[in-house]
Order: structure tokens, then C-alpha cells, then sequence
DNA sequence: AACACTCTCAACCGCCACGGC
DNA sequence: AGCCGTGGCGGTTGAGAGTGT
């Protein structure tokens, strides 16, 4: 009933390959190109079936294949792109270069599936796992209108990273011919439009972050306007390195240290905003609250939360918040939607905490750069200038936040609820 | 050091789609 | 139209590495 194996096993070997098993495929394939899979083990000296050559070959001997820890861009398109897709890796490999089906399959159920489980995430699904949901509690009920508008945030967001991801990794790739030892100035060129001073890498990326300044808060907007403004956070994530980056990401620069600030709003009350802190690479986020005096203490033990987290990612972040939430005794419980509001990494060294506030120049609109001094806290008033953008792309910071978020969500749930949200995999 | 347990991921298996005959 | 060979895909396995006791 049954067909027949592929091949005749008999005599053939299974089981994991030997270099020389290795050199003689890669030898063969590059020489005669692989042609038919069933004759090519005899001809290469294998004894092996073709099935297993194959394999052998597409999975981990091919030479664009890239190996390694995935990058936290590769990972929020995985999950964006199963979201979209469920388990069609050969479809989600199509949309991330050098990565093999196999391979990202294997990532998805060792490390990501478990990952969207322990934020309470349905993985199938991938929204609120229904015993989230349970009991009838008014604060479960808000806990999982929060993870809902998280996985749909969360969704949207990746699916516009997704995209621009590949569009600024088209621009890389159109200027690397001339000089490939800076794509991410070329992009940033592109980008700004301005001439680029010969400025460090962190404000190269700062110097993006400036140019999304230039741009007044949108009070409506397109998708194509998205597009464009979202630029600057690429920029900033392509500044990083020639591997890409989340813009809500730790940023590395070799010989620093690095913070991930992430202001955290309600909507109604500013004494409640609060910053996570992502210090050091370490798994460890703080969350400095906005306290009595009005100063976000960073160092103030008794008003920081310290959260251990497993992954130095945005989600982590949106768990660390949604856990702080769930214990707080106070000062975010509330009955208004607390949601997460990410903004740029802003860079530091062991000395400085850089950020901009918009004040400043107001004849020619050009946003100020301000160092603090991270030994310094961070008082109210500068923090409420730091800059957020919004899920749309748009800008606003602190203080305006409730003006922006009606336009910040219903952007979101628009683009979440359209199926023609410009995936190229449609 | 030894053992148990967990995790990772390369590799295998079975099924399916497609094209040639 | 139906059969067959082949390549591709997704689910699953199991050996080895890592970690905890």
C-alpha cells in the first residue's frame, strides 16, 4: 500500500555525516551542480540516499546559509510571520535570507514557542491563551484586554519591521557595491538626506532619531506615511551593525555599556509614567517609576521593580511590564489601559544617557540633542521630552500622549484587521 | 565523579504536489 | 486519466551537549 522508500536503503548510511561525507557532496555539488538527487550518491561516492543528500545539503552545507544565534530581527519576523502563516517554514524562510526552513523551525518550537507561552500568548494563535482569561474578576478581565492589545500591538509592529526590514536591507544591498565597510551610513545618507557629518555610530543614530523630529506628529496617517517615517528607526537599527537590529532593542556598541529605555504610560495620570531599563545586555530590567519627588530614581531600590527575564527583547519587556503590573500594589493599577510605549533605545555609555527633548529650536524645527549625566536621575520634566513613537510611526512624546494614542491604536487595529497589510508573503 | 534530567538541532520519516510519460 | 518518480514540506525523533543534584 505504502510507496516504496526513495531510494534502497539497504547498505546506505543514516545518521549523522562525517566530514568527509561533507567534502565529497560539497565537492561533487560544486563541480556538477546537484541534478538529480537519487543518482547523485552514487556518483559522488556516497553511500547515502539521495533524500539524505539533499538534506545534507540545503539544511547545512549550502554556502549562503548563515549559522548561528538568530538576530532579535530575525526572531520578530519569525513570530510576526507565523503569526501570519502558522507553520509554513518554508514560507517564513522565504522571507529571511540564509535561513533554512529546518533551522527555523527548530528555533520556533525550542525557543520562541515557549517564550509566547510564557507571556501568556497562545503560539497557535498567537493571542491570549483563553485560561488567561478565566475567572471573572474585573482585573483579569483587564489583564487580558492589555494581552490582547499587546499581541495585536506586537503583530503590527512586526509586520511593519518585517517589511521595512527587507526594504532597508534592499538599500543596503544597492549600496554595497561602492563601499561595504559602512552600510549603515549609506542607509542613514539615504535616509536624512543631510550631510552626514563624521560623527561616532551612537549618534550617527541619534542624528536619525533627529531627522524623525524633523516630522510633526501626524494627526492622520497613511500607511505610506508610515513607511516613511519608520525609516528613521531602521536607520538606527542598521546603524548598529551590518547584522539588523530592533529599534526597541538593546543597542551594542563595542566598549559601552547599553540601556533600553522604555517610557511606560497610562493614559490619564503622568505620575504614573515609568521607565524600564534594560542595563548592561543583562537579562535584568528595572522599572523606575515616577515618584513622589517626580524624579524617576534609577537607582532608588525601594521604587524600582527588578525583573528577571529570560530574553533581552521587547517581549521580555512587554512581560516585565505586564508582570509588574499583575503585582503592582499601586501605581499602575488602575482601570485604564496601561500600555506599553516603546521608544528608541537611547544610548549610553558608563558616563552619559543620551536623549532629545523637543523644546528647543524652534525656528528651524531641529531637535536638540541632551546629555545627561546617568549618574543623574532623570527628572520629570526631561523624561516627559523623551521621545515616543507611536505604533503608526508618528511622534509625540510624554506629555502628549493621550492626544496620540487614540490615533496610535486605532492605527494599529487597522492595520492588524486588514489582511492586505503589504506582507509580500501575500 | 556519577547520574539524571533537560535542551538543542541535525536528521529522518511519511505525506503531498507536481510533472513526465 | 492514471501511474510513477522526484523534490519539497512539516512533524517527529534521538544523540549529544549542557545543567543540576
Amino acid at each position: 500500500m505504502g510507496r516504496s522508500p526513495c531510494c534502497e536503503k539497504v547498505g546506505l548510511k543514516k545518521g549523522p555525516w562525517t566530514p568527509e561525507e561533507d567534502q565529497k557532496l560539497m565537492a561533487y555539488i560544486e563541480e556538477f551542480g546537484h541534478g538529480s538527487w537519487r543518482a547523485l550518491p552514487a556518483k559522488a561516492g556516497l553511500q547515502r540516499c539521495g533524500k539524505s543528500c539533499r538534506l545534507r545539503w540545503t539544511n547545512y552545507l549550502r554556502p549562503d546559509i548563515k549559522r548561528g544565534k538568530f538576530s532579535l530581527q530575525e526572531e520578530q519576523t519569525i513570530i510576526q510571520l507565523h503569526a501570519l502563516l502558522g507553520n509554513r517554514w518554508s514560507a517564513i524562510a522565504a522571507q529571511l535570507p540564509k535561513r533554512t526552513d529546518n533551522e527555523i523551525k527548530n528555533y520556533w518550537n525550542t525557543h520562541l514557542k515557549k517564550r509566547l507561552t510564557r507571556m501568556g500568548i497562545d503560539p497557535t494563535t498567537h493571542k491570549p491563551k483563553t485560561d488567561a482569561l478565566g475567572g471573572a474578576g474585573g482585573g483579569q478581565t483587564r489583564d487580558a484586554a492589555n494581552l490582547s492589545h499587546m499581541a495585536q500591538w506586537e503583530s503590527a509592529r512586526l509586520e511593519a519591521e518585517a517589511r521595512l526590514v527587507r526594504e532597508s536591507k534592499l538599500q543596503v544591498q544597492n549600496n554595497l557595491g561602492s563601499n561595504n565597510t559602512q552600510p549603515a551610513r549609506l542607509v542613514l545618507n539615504k535616509i536624512t538626506t543631510q550631510q552626514q557629518p563624521s560623527l561616532p555610530p551612537c549618534l550617527d543614530i541619534l542624528k536619525a532619531w533627529q531627522s524623525s523630529w524633523n516630522k510633526p506628529p501626524q494627526p492622520s496617517t497613511t500607511k505610506e506615511n508610515n513607511t516613511k517615517i519608520m525609516h528613521s528607526m531602521y536607520a538606527m537599527m542598521l546603524s548598529t551593525d551590518d547584522t539588523l537590529e530592533s529599534p526597541t532593542s538593546t543597542l551594542c556598541f563595542p566598549g559601552t555599556t547599553t540601556t533600553t529605555m522604555l517610557p511606560v504610560s497610562n493614559n490619564h495620570n503622568n505620575n504614573n509614567i515609568g521607565v524600564l531599563f534594560n542595563e548592561n545586555n543583562s537579562n535584568m530590567y528595572s522599572l523606575a517609576t515616577n515618584i513622589d519627588d517626580g524624579v524617576f530614581m534609577k537607582d532608588n531600590t525601594a521604587t524600582m521593580l527588578h525583573l528577571q527575564m529570560q530574553d533581552d527583547d521587547i517581549m521580555a519587556a512587554v512581560e516585565a511590564f505586564r508582570t509588574y503590573d499583575d503585582n503592582s500594589s499601586n501605581k499602575y493599577n488602575n482601570n485604564n489601559n496601561n500600555n506599553i510605549v516603546v521608544v528608541p533605545p537611547l544610548l549610553s555609555n558608563s558616563v552619559v544617557l543620551e536623549g532629545f527633548n523637543n523644546e528647543s529650536n524652534d525656528n528651524n524645527n531641529v531637535a536638540s540633542l541632551v546629555v545627561y549625566d546617568s549618574n543623574d536621575n532623570l527628572s520629570t520634566e526631561e523624561a516627559e521630552n523623551l521621545a515616543i513613537i507611536n505604533g503608526d510611526g508618528s511622534l509625540c512624546n510624554v506629555k502628549n500622549l493621550d492626544e496620540n494614542n487614540k490615533h496610535y491604536w486605532n492605527n494599529i487595529f487597522n492595520l492588524v484587521n486588514d489582511p492586505l497589510s503589504g506582507s509580500s508573503v501575500f
